[in-house]
DNA sequence: GTAGGGTTAG
């Protein structure tokens, strides 16, 4: 008796503190007892359906829904709410649609989750409808639902639909308008936020991030800022949102010393834990090329997510500090931190430029495991991978297997062929993508002139060159100019090429005339040479790579005064030479060697197979050419130094150490040297190896005897 | 109802 009047009181009290009930077990109770005291109202049916979607108890929810024949508005309401909350946006939408056939009137509560889930599944249409349903009911200048409204405007920019999206506005009195024209254009996706912004007549933080956020990510830099100035002259005060939209401006300006400002505000207010202001930070820092500070703010990170060790991840190769990007990710892993398909993104570029197939291998194996394929940046990243690890045909098949290509994806595998010294075939690609209507971008060009320059194509450069400003509008920089006046010098066109460089529309860098100096030095022409070095210490006058090259050619000319004396200026300025040297991986692990030394644990059988290939090499023709040798010393001193090339060494280990048959992969920080160039054809014949070398500008495909280079380079 | 990191060049 008594126990069943103190039930029926605590269902009253419960049901006036809905709140109270924090566990599934108490929920489940208050259902039991509803059951048991009374046969279940709609009403109070529906306060236990909220109350289980309060706890996100969407089953439980459900199977209650189910069982009402006319759900009142309160169970719909929940119903979508937590369809929403579960991410499962689609059932949210077909029951908003449901509620409305069944004739029930939606109020203020359900938009702000109908139109998350629009937004969810960029859904702009029925999101636009929605909006013109939420100003016939009045509901126009609800505060939850003007933001959700704004965000909504903003993540669907650009998803087409944009004539409707101005007839909601055209529904709306015209005075609401404020006189403002309609104009003919169309409202972008920014502007439509921009419109609710302005007639919303009470603002939160929230709505103030919210517009701020999409212009930050519409590229308004500007007006986002603007906005930060005007939300503080009403007295709001910027939070953790406001800032994390704001410092990835910063970044994108490299303006660290406004970054730095938004740091100390943001340690004053106590949120630089942050995990969101932390990853933008550490990124801003980087962007400004200050990875010690983007280092010291991610130590300081009390919980780090996949974005906080990306954002470092990412840094470290912006910065060029591959190895340490490679450790860190690995130390993401290790910490249990689920990269996300972005971090592959950012960590296959430092495999690219380290030329580490086996780690860059690993990482596809992990991309396929994590089911991120089809995924088109982690795509272009892994062409881009395999091309610079030396495996141009895994590039091409991932390429091939793409269901769609955009500019950069068409630019890694154009650049791939070019690299591999595939010149016609890179050629066909960038052909077949204007054919596909893709755009070129600078970059596009960078790539395609390239491969006129690594096959000698001089009108199709010219024809490309002259394209981009004729056609596309883009204006030539620095990195066309040198890939022209590079592919002049390599052609024999020396003057022309000193010409245009002197003629470019951009001040010329030292870099730009290191490619012709070294084109002098191919073509022998130390007289040009001579006036180009000079061109290059006016603008450097400690560029050692020229110092170098000169030494060079003095040598072979037998000036040795001169060098001698270019010798003394490096000494003075404190040059040392850079010491050339050669990887090779062998059983996941790099073996590096240096020209000339000898310390390696293999070294004894490393010579033992040099001097035999040698033998073979000299009874079929080869004749050391030292030329290339700097050093003033006689014949077979030269000879000596050329066996020691770290090229050679690599080489020899690689053959030594697998099965007949493989494919031998070598990188090399400098250009290859041209005895070694046709030492290793010779050595690709004997062994019958495919011997691939990357050196700093290219590789070279060694195979029976000749190389893919067809010796142009 | 609001926020952060990414691919192609040299």
């Amino acid at each position: 008796m008594s126990s069943s009047s103190s039930s029926k009181a605590l269902i009253k009290t419960l049901i006036k503190n809905p709140t109270r009930i924090r566990s599934k077990h108490q929920a489940k109770q208050l259902h039991a007892q509803f059951l048991r005291t009374q046969s279940l109202s709609h009403t109070s049916a529906s306060v236990v359906i909220s109350i289980y979607t309060n706890l996100k108890l969407l089953h439980e929810a459900l199977l209650l829904f189910r069982t009402l024949e006319s759900p009142p508005v309160l169970a719909w309401k929940s119903v979508i709410r937590c369809f929403t909350d579960q991410s499962l946006f689609s059932h949210a939408l077909s029951s908003f649609v449901d509620m409305r056939a069944s004739g029930r009137c939606p109020d203020h509560n359900v938009f702000p989750s109908v139109l998350k889930s629009c937004t969810m599944m960029s859904d702009l249409r029925l999101g636009e409808s929605v909006h013109g349903y939420v100003v016939r009911l009045g509901l126009g200048c609800d505060l939850y639902t003007c933001n959700a409204l704004m965000n909504m405007y903003a993540k669907l920019q650009g998803m087409g639909s944009k004539i409707s999206a101005g007839k909601v506005f055209d529904e709306m009195p015209q005075r609401i308008l404020d006189g403002e024209t309609m104009s003919n254009a169309l409202p972008s996706g920014i502007d439509s936020v921009r419109k609710v912004f302005e007639l919303m007549p009470r603002k939160d933080v929230v709505s103030w991030n919210t517009i701020i956020a999409g212009y930050a990510q519409s590229g308004m830099y500007e007006d986002a800022l603007r906005m930060v100035r005007e939300m503080a002259n009403e007295d709001i005060k910027p939070d953790a949102f406001t800032l994390s939209s704001v410092l990835p401006i910063f970044s994108e300006y490299v303006d660290v010393k406004r970054g730095k400002e938004i740091h100390g505000y943001v340690i004053r207010k106590g949120i630089d834990a942050d995990v969101y202001i932390g990853s933008s930070l550490v990124d801003m820092y980087a962007k400004s090329a200050r990875i010690e500070d983007s280092e010291r703010v991610f130590s300081h990170l009390l919980r780090r997510d996949s974005i906080s060790y990306n954002s470092l991840v990412a840094g470290y190769v912006q910065n060029g500090r591959y190895n340490e990007a490679l450790k860190l990710f690995r130390q993401m892993v290790t910490a249990k931190v689920r990269p996300g398909p972005v971090a592959f993104s950012s960590v296959l570029p430092a495999c690219a430029h380290l030329s580490t197939l086996h780690l860059g291998k690993q990482l596809h194996g992990y991309v396929l495991r994590g089911g991120y394929s089809d995924n088109i940046f982690i795509d272009s990243a892994l062409v881009d991978m395999y091309s610079k690890c030396g495996s141009i045909k895994a590039a091409r098949k991932i390429f091939d297997r793409m269901n769609v290509h955009d500019e950069v994806s068409w630019t890694a595998i154009i650049m791939g062929h070019a690299l591999h010294g595939h010149g016609h075939e890179a050629v066909s690609l960038f052909e077949e993508m204007k054919l596909q209507g893709v755009k070129p971008n600078h970059v596009a060009f960078v790539a395609v002139l390239t491969a006129c320059s690594h096959v000698g194509l001089v009108d199709e450069a010219w024809g490309y060159f002259n394209s981009m400003t004729e056609v596309y509008g883009l204006n030539p920089e620095l990195e066309h100019y040198a890939a022209v006046a590079d592919l002049l010098g390599r052609a024999g066109k020396l003057e022309e090429a000193y010409d245009f460089i002197s003629n470019m529309r951009v001040e010329p860098t030292g870099s730009v005339w290191s490619t012709l100096l070294s084109s002098c030095s191919v073509h022998k022409n130390l007289e040009l040479a001579e006036k180009v070095a000079e061109k290059i210490f006016a603008v450097d006058s400690e560029n050692m790579g020229a110092c170098v090259l000169m030494c060079n050619m003095y040598a072979s000319n037998g000036r040795w005064k001169e060098m001698a004396k270019l010798r003394l200026r490096m000494k003075k300025l404190g040059m040392r030479k850079k010491p050339a040297c050669s990887w090779i991986e062998f059983k996941d692990k790099t073996h590096g060697f240096v020209s000339g030394d000898r310390s390696h644990s293999s070294m004894e059988r490393i010579n033992e197979f040099l001097e035999a290939v040698m033998e073979q090499m000299e009874k079929e023709g080869y004749v050391a050419d030292t030329s290339g040798v700097l050093h003033d010393v006689d014949e077979e001193h030269k000879r000596e130094l050329l066996f020691g090339h770290s090229e050679r060494l690599a080489v020899a280990f690689g053959i030594i150490n697998t099965e007949p048959g493989t494919t031998i992969r070598v990188t090399k920080n400098i250009r290859i040297c041209r005895d070694c160039h046709v030492a290793i054809k010779f050595i690709s014949k004997i062994t019958e190896r495919e011997i691939i070398v990357r050196d700093n500008s290219r590789f070279h495909h060694f195979n029976h005897g000749s190389c893919s280079c067809g010796d142009y380079w």
